[in-house]
DNA sequence: GGTTACCTTTACGTTAACGTAAACTTGGTT
DNA sequence: AACCAAGTTTACGTTAACGTAAAGGTAACC
């Protein structure tokens, strides 16, 4: 069983996402990341890694850096007062909402798509069809 | 029978749909939409109600105004050669493939809000219950 | 010891998607 | 005639999310 490295370097988590390391740099300057340090060098724990990967989830999703860093501190808190938890569940069921709404349109727009894919293959059986025909009647009047 | 109106204002789209009448040009601007005249002002049809309605559901997916343009294309797409519809078709298979990873993206999130949701409520129930202790434990060095 | 490969901070530049303000026209109303 | 609401164009301002360049530190390798 081969252990998975306890920590990374800020290059080796570009590469692995794709990502330029001003990115995971900037992402820590608003407050979505706190990396540990090796002196000036920033070390990245598997919790971190993690993070990057919801932060990129979040991308696709749609969603702003600040909407991310919203639901880590959602997901963080541990000190919660009874108003506080109130407003809490009051945000989870506004991204509830607005998800079950995402997940609506994305259905929507993959039938739509599908459609237009039919058409396309459509068309394009039309085409391969008449050039067959060409092939069977040569030479008229081709260049 | 009510027949819906044939046409509409700038005003009356950015009411209905909640935006200002500047993104509704700044649409236009960017290839979005086209609609008719009548001298200078702006006459929009039902299709271009409904395109309106399509770019703010791109909007809703993450979609940059140029990506839903690109699908407009694609749609209105008619003149079309072999190598023309083999990209559209590929391109549909793109979008198809990040959509799917949005429809997975989305579900994952919705069950990780799920338990979250859950435990909040947990914490509420707990910090209720030990008020109602304390209501049926009378003044115990309450202030 | 010089080069190479990464890492750092600082700071100015850039693009998308509008916001906002100015200055003007047009159609209806009092 | 005066006025208001809604429309228009033009143009500069703003925010998010980085890109890019400058200037420098550190560790390994030839």
């Amino acid at each position: 069983m081969t252990t998975q490295p306890t920590t990374y370097s800020i290059g080796e988590l570009a590469r692995e996402f794709d990502i330029t390391t001003r990115s995971i740099r900037f992402y820590e300057d608003q407050g979505l990341l706190a990396p540990q340090r090796q002196g000036q060098t920033r070390l990245y724990t598997n919790k971190d890694r993690v993070r990057l990967k919801l932060i990129l989830r979040g991308k696709r999703l749609g969603f702003s850096l600040a909407e991310t860093k919203n639901l880590f501190d959602l997901y963080d808190m541990e000190n919660s007062s009874e108003r506080q938890l109130r407003t809490v569940l009051a945000l989870i069921d506004d991204k509830k909402l607005s998800l079950k709404q995402q997940l609506e349109d994305i259905k929507v727009l993959l039938v739509e798509l599908n459609n237009l894919e039919e058409r396309c293959r459509d068309e394009l059986a039309e085409i391969e069809a008449s050039q067959a025909a060409n092939q069977s009647l040569p030479n008229q009047e081709s260049l």
